[in-house]
Order: C-alpha cells, then structure tokens, then sequence
DNA sequence: GTCTATAACGAGATAGAC
DNA sequence: GTCTATCTCGTTATAGAC
C-alpha cells in the first residue's frame, strides 16, 4: 500500500518534471506569451486533458516555472555566497553577483521570464515572492557579516528619504541601518540592470570584455553598499 | 500631378501612423510576440494583404515601432537634458534619469518592447542601433559638459581595464577619460535596471515612496560618473 | 483513488479557393 | 477583397483502465 503509494508519488514527480522540463524548451523557442499546454502535451505524447491532473490550467505552470527559476538563481547565488565566507566582503559580494550573472547567460530563456517583459494577461501570484527574494536575501547577508567584521563605510540618507529607508530596513534587514537598507535596494536592481543589458543585446557593440566590465561594475556596487576593503 | 502626389504622400504618411497606433495597442494588449499583421488589419478595416504596401512583414512594423520607442524615449531625455542647461550637473544628470523614467511609467509596453525580452524570432536590425543610442549620449554630454565647469571626480580604473575603457571613450566619447566612459556605461545600464524593476513589479512590497528613492537612486549613480556638486 | 483518453465547447488564427 | 474549410488554443465533462 504504501509502496504502491511510493512508485505513484515517484511517477507523479517525474511526469511533473517532464512537463516543466518540455515547457521550458518551449519558453526558450516560442516565448512565454505563447506557451502552450497542448504543445507540451504533444511532445510528451500526452493528451492535453492529462496534463490538468499536474497542473490545473496554464498560468499555474507558468508559475511553477516561475518559482523554479527564481530558486535555481537563488540557489547559485546561494552557493556562492557561502563558498567564500573566508574571503573579505568585496570578494563575497563579487561573488555572488558574477554567480547570477553566470546563471542569467546560462539560462537565458528563464531569466526572460523573471526577469524581462511580463507575460501578457498572466500576473505572478504571492507564492513566487519568496523564490523572487532570494539573491537579494544573499546580498544582505553580504552587508550584515561585513558590518560585524570589517564594518561599513558610511551611506548618505536624504532626510525626505528616512522614513522609506526605515521601513526598508525593518522589513528586509532589521539590523542593519536604514541607508544601508536603501543603497542594497538600489544595488541590486542596478544588478540586474547590468545582467540584463548585457544578456539582451544593449551591449552589443558597447562592451566587449564583459567579464572584466562585469567584475568592474559589480566592485562598484560592493562599495554602493559600503562594503570596505580589498577585493582579492 | 505634384499636387496629386503631395496628397498621396500625406495619406500614406497618415495610414502609416494610423498602422503603427494600432499594432502599439496591440503590444499593450497581447504583448510583441503576439503582434499579428492580420489583427492590425482588421481593427483599421483593411484586408491583410494591404498592410504589405505599408510594411513589407511583421518584422519590419517591429522595427518600425522599436525605433519609435527609442525615438520617443531619447527625445524626451534631450529635452529633459536641455531643460536644465543653468543647473549644476547633479541636477541635469537627475533631470534626464527621471525623464527617461517618466517616458518608461507612462509608456510601460514599448519600454517592454525595447528594454524587456527580446521578441522570439526577430533579431533587431543595425537600423535600431542609433535611436538606442540617443538616452546614452545625452548621459556622455551631461558628463562632458560637468568636465568643463566644474570638473570631474577621480574615477577608478582597474589596470586589467584599461584597454577597453580606452576602446570604449574612442567609440563613445573621444574627449572624455577611458575611465569615465567606463563609469557612464555602467550607470547607463544601471539606470535602465532601476527603472524596469520598478515597472515590472520587483519593487512591488518592497519600495513604496518610489519617486523619492529612484532620485535619490539617480543622484548616486550621478556620484558614480564623477558629478560633484549639490543636486539643488 | 489516480490517472489517461475521447470528445466537445467557443474563440481565434490561417490557407486557399473564388 | 471575401468566404470557407481547417487549423490552433485553453478548458471541461465524461468514461474507462489500473
């Protein structure tokens, strides 16, 4: 019984992979607007009824889709971060931003999906909020284990911008100051503005040794968020 | 006979536009990877195969409306830029950021179309190349003006860099040192990141008072290029 | 209980004959 | 330029296999 209950979860599981693995195939050939339930069936040689006992309609593939992306850059980002605990904050903070930048050129297709243009008449539910949330959990925790060992270099704080920067603080990192809250914002939108310009053609013709421009921009951030010392 | 041509001309220059209004609707409304010639044609009463003495194919009304947006979008920046000739640098640097982001809050689909995930399938053409430039070199020219009156920052320059920085100033801005184009190249990108992290939604939770933070957001990066000088 | 297949709906796109 | 026949799509109801 529940062995018999096993080997259908283990289908289960596997079916459901096969579905997402199928559906981002599709993501990278035809885009996310045009996703199409019967498409995956098809190639999975399914019919497209049986797919809603995985998935109970399109949007929530998407999402499914969605969320796994976040969580695999996410959890590189992750990775890299805990790889170089030794190394001072800059070398951290480079780090974990060269390993979303390197997951971004490695899965181009999903990080359009995040990332890029919103999907028309699709809106991303409250589930993906977590997954969407942590690379910029990693870079905090860059700043919060700088600001213990070798401190953070002093940030500006418009008055008009205080209360804002409070409120940041106290929902993201409430033990860090609220000009660092505001600047590790800032950064890692800038992040991703780096990421994407390169990853969607902007640079084309404007940057040629990317990984040099890359590491560049990224130590400029590190000191953005008062990140102090040497970056090797 | 000139007349008659004069009207001609005058009526394909109205049927043009009147094309390119409907297929932005479109954009809006299903998104650039849906675009469809044909449902363009049927919401102007026209038979498909009219639109082809407009635009030879799909692509081209991409285009079309790729290098209006960036049109749109760089002429706003320079009047933004123009606008504010006595002020300080700081000042002008912010005046164009918040133009640029103004265009994009009041424009969110053709902002997609441009800066958001290239549309599958179509590859932009050379022909986009110079229109994509124009927010750019009115960043270079703030800066080149600030050298001028009140100077610049010192700027970093890893030695490894140096090479394409200087590539990157003959390219971009010849009078101007390699490590200030390097420093505008990053901040352009950088901008964009904060700008399409606000209209797609990342920011959703996390910065409420987003006119007061993209300004102040825009004020480091102006620090980042080397502007000193007050923002007032 | 859990799954897959058949068939159908209403809507929309598309190709080709006329 | 119009019309029609044939495709696609997401989604549901239903029936039967394991």
């Amino acid at each position: 019984m529940s062995a018999v209950r096993g080997a259908r979860a283990r289908a289960r599981i596997e079916v459901t992979a096969a579905i997402k693995e199928v559906a981002r195939r599709q993501l990278a050939a035809e885009g996310a607007a045009k996703l199409s339930l019967r498409a995956v069936a098809r190639e999975l040689g399914m019919v497209s009824s049986a797919l809603y006992r995985y998935f109970p309609s399109r949007d929530e593939l998407l999402t499914a889709l969605i969320i796994d992306a976040y969580d695999s850059l996410g959890e590189a980002a992750e990775r890299a971060g805990g790889a170089v605990v030794g190394a001072g904050p800059v070398a951290r903070w480079i780090a974990v931003c060269e390993a979303a930048r390197g997951w971004a050129l490695t899965h181009t297709h999903e990080y359009a999906l995040i990332y890029g243009s919103p999907v028309p008449g699709y809106t991303a539910p409250q589930a993906t909020v977590r997954a969407a949330s942590r690379v910029g959990l990693v870079l905090i925790g860059v700043v919060r284990d700088a600001r213990e060992t070798s401190g953070l270099a002093e940030l500006p704080l418009p008055a008009g911008l205080r209360p804002e920067a409070e409120r940041m603080a106290a929902d993201l990192a409430p033990d860090l100051p609220p000009e660092a809250a505001l600047a590790l914002v800032a950064a890692w939108a800038q992040l991703f503005g780096l990421i994407g310009f390169e990853l969607f053609g902007q640079f084309k013709g404007v940057v040629e040794d990317r990984d040099a421009f890359f590491r560049h921009a990224a130590t400029q951030l590190a000191h953005g968020v008062g990140l102090v010392g040497s970056h090797r």
